[in-house]
DNA sequence: ACGCTGACATTGT
DNA sequence: AACAATGCCAGCG
């Protein structure tokens, strides 16, 4: 078969997948982000989709939160406690069903920034 | 085809 | 911080 390699799937899922994937433990991101690094800008829902199908345990879909850094599931669901203490247990600070996001002084310096180290404010 | 719904985002109040 | 209005797009009845 024709296939290239080194070139990222045509499949809008899989490359969301590869994108959640590609979170290191400890940090978070939000859907908007994801679907932008997954080269879908504007598809934020399309990644929630994907996530609620595509439960499976190699998927950290635990570092996924909203943009305002709040869970995106409801408190009474028991994915989100499960949520929590993964978080939690990789070091990131949950209050009150809210994560602390990197704080991103610039709307210009996304990307770079915010997959810098979250330890940070 | 049509209208709702949803693990959302952004902007304005 | 919270709420409302829009925009967005894929599944479902």
């Amino acid at each position: 078969m024709v296939e290239h390699p080194q070139l990222p799937p045509s499949d809008p899922v899989a490359r969301i997948l590869a994108a959640i994937r590609a979170v290191p433990a400890g940090q978070v991101a939000g859907y908007g982000h994801i679907a932008r690094r997954a080269g879908l800008p504007g598809r934020a829902r399309l990644v929630a989709r994907v996530l609620r199908e595509h439960h499976a345990p190699s998927l950290p879909w635990h570092r996924i939160v909203r943009s305002d850094g709040a869970i995106a599931i409801p408190r009474t669901s028991p994915g989100f406690d499960e949520q929590v203490r993964r978080l939690q247990r990789e070091g990131v600070v949950v209050i009150n069903g809210r994560v602390r996001m990197p704080a991103v002084d610039s709307p210009d310096t996304l990307d770079a920034a915010l997959w810098g180290p979250a330890s940070r404010r």
